[in-house]
DNA sequence: TGGCGGTTAAAACAAACGTTTAAATTGTTG
DNA sequence: CAACAATTTAAACGTTTGTTTTAACCGCCA
C-alpha cells in the first residue's frame, strides 16, 4: 500500500463519516479502521484531526470553485447581460458534473457544506473563508450585478436565504426524499429537486422589495 | 437552593451553551460549572445528557407549539380564506413575542433548531417528531390549503426550501448581520430581517411551477 | 428531638478520545 | 547489497468524557 493510497483512503473514510455523522462525533479510530490503515496515519500524514478535516474540505473545494469560477467568467464574456437564470443553472451544473465525474455524491458535499456552516468549528470557517472567499464574492458579485434594482443589503440577505435553502434542503435530502416517497410514492431524483430549486430561488431573490413606508 | 432552581440553572446554562457550541461539544462539567451546581445534578435531575438536550427543547417548543396552534385555530376561524402573509406572519410573531415574553433571545431558539436539523443525534429528532410532529403537521397543512395550485410534492420540496432559508439564515444571524453591518454599515434588527424574509418565502412558495413538458 | 425522603457534595469509575513514541517494515538510492 | 529515508505498526500517553457511588446535608413531619 503506497503514501498515495493511505492519504486517499484516509480521505474517503474520513468524507463518508464526517458527512454522516458530523466531526466531533466521528473518531479517528473509526476512519483509520474503516480505511483500513493504521491509527498513526492520520497524524503522520496531516498532522492532526483538525487539519485531516480541512484536507476533505480542500479536495472538493478546489476543484469545485475553480470550476465555478471559469463557469462564471465563461458566462461574463458570451453574452452582454447576466441572466439570473443562468447564473444559478451556472453553480448547479458545476456542482453535479464536477463532483459526479469523479464518482463522489453531491450530496454527502451539500451535507459537508451545512455541517461547515452550522457545526461551530472556528477553523474550518477561517480555512473556507479565507481560501475560497474570494470565489464566493466573484459569485455574489455577478449574481448582485443581475440584481440592479434590489439593494444590497436585502440582496445579501436573500443570498443567505437562499444558500440556507439550498444547502439545508440538499443536505437532508436523503431524509425528505424519503418521507415525500412514503407519503406520495413520489421519487425525486437530486436533477429534479434542483429543477425545483432553481425558479424558487430565483422568485425570492426577484420577489418586490416592499417599500419602507407601507 | 431549591430543587427548582438547580433544575432551571441547568437548563439555562445548556441553552446557552448548546446553541454557542453544539452539544458533543458542551461537556456536562461546563454546564454545571456555568449553573453553579454540582456535576451529578443533571445526571440525577435529567437522567442523562441525552435527556437533559431533550430537556431544553422541550421548555420552549412545548409554549411555541401551543402558541402556534392556537393562532392558527383562531385565523382558520377569523376569515373565510386563509391568507399566506397571514400564516407566515403568524408563525413569526408566535415565535417572536412568545420567546420574548419569557425573557429568552429567539436567536437562541433558531440555532437550537438548526442544530436539532444539522446534527446528528438521532434520539432527539425521534423525540421532536414524536411530540411536535402533529403540531408541524397542521401548519404545514394551513399552508397547503393556502396554496390550492401547487401540487403537493412541489409544495412540500418548498416548505422545506422555506425552512431551510429560516432557519439557517435566521440561526447565523449575528454572524450574518456582523457581515453585513461591516460591508454596508447597515444594521438589521430580527424583526427587520423577519420583515426581509416574509416576502421572500412567499415568493419562493407561490412561484410559477414550471412545466414539465417544457 | 429524632428520623426520614429529597437533594447536594466530593470522589472515583471505566471508556473513549487525540496524540506521541519507538520499533519494525518498506521502498529507494548509491 | 548496504544504507538511508519514508512509512507502517503496536503500544502507551495523558486528558476528558458521561456516569455512578457513597457519604453528607437539608428541610420537614411525627
Amino acid at each position: 500500500m503506497s503514501q498515495l493510497d493511505t492519504v486517499q483512503r484516509i480521505l474517503d473514510a474520513a468524507e463518508v463519516l464526517f458527512a454522516e455523522r458530523g466531526f466531533t462525533e466521528t473518531s479517528l479510530r473509526t476512519i483509520t479502521s474503516t480505511a483500513g490503515v493504521n491509527l498513526a496515519a492520520v497524524n503522520y500524514h496531516f498532522g492532526s484531526k483538525k487539519e485531516l478535516i480541512q484536507a476533505v474540505f480542500e479536495r472538493f473545494l478546489t476543484p469545485f470553485t475553480t470550476s465555478l469560477d471559469a463557469e462564471l467568467a465563461r458566462l461574463a464574456t458570451e453574452e452582454g447581460s447576466l441572466q439570473l437564470d443562468d447564473l444559478l443553472q451556472s453553480l448547479y451544473r458545476v456542482a453535479l458534473a464536477g463532483l459526479a465525474s469523479q464518482g463522489r455524491d453531491p450530496k454527502r458535499f451539500m451535507r459537508l457544506l451545512g455541517l461547515a456552516y452550522t457545526q461551530s468549528q472556528g477553523h474550518l470557517r477561517r480555512f473556507i473563508v479565507s481560501r475560497y472567499g474570494d470565489s464566493y464574492r466573484r459569485f455574489a458579485g455577478s449574481l448582485a450585478t443581475a440584481l440592479p434594482h434590489v439593494d444590497p443589503v436585502t440582496f445579501y440577505w436573500r443570498l443567505y436565504f437562499m444558500l440556507g435553502a439550498t444547502v439545508f434542503s440538499l443536505s437532508s435530502f436523503d431524509a425528505i426524499e424519503a418521507i415525500l416517497r412514503e407519503d406520495f410514492g413520489a421519487e425525486s431524483s437530486l436533477e429534479e429537486t434542483l429543477a425545483r430549486l432553481a425558479p424558487a430561488a430565483v422568485a425570492m431573490l426577484t420577489a418586490p422589495v416592499p417599500t419602507e413606508g407601507g
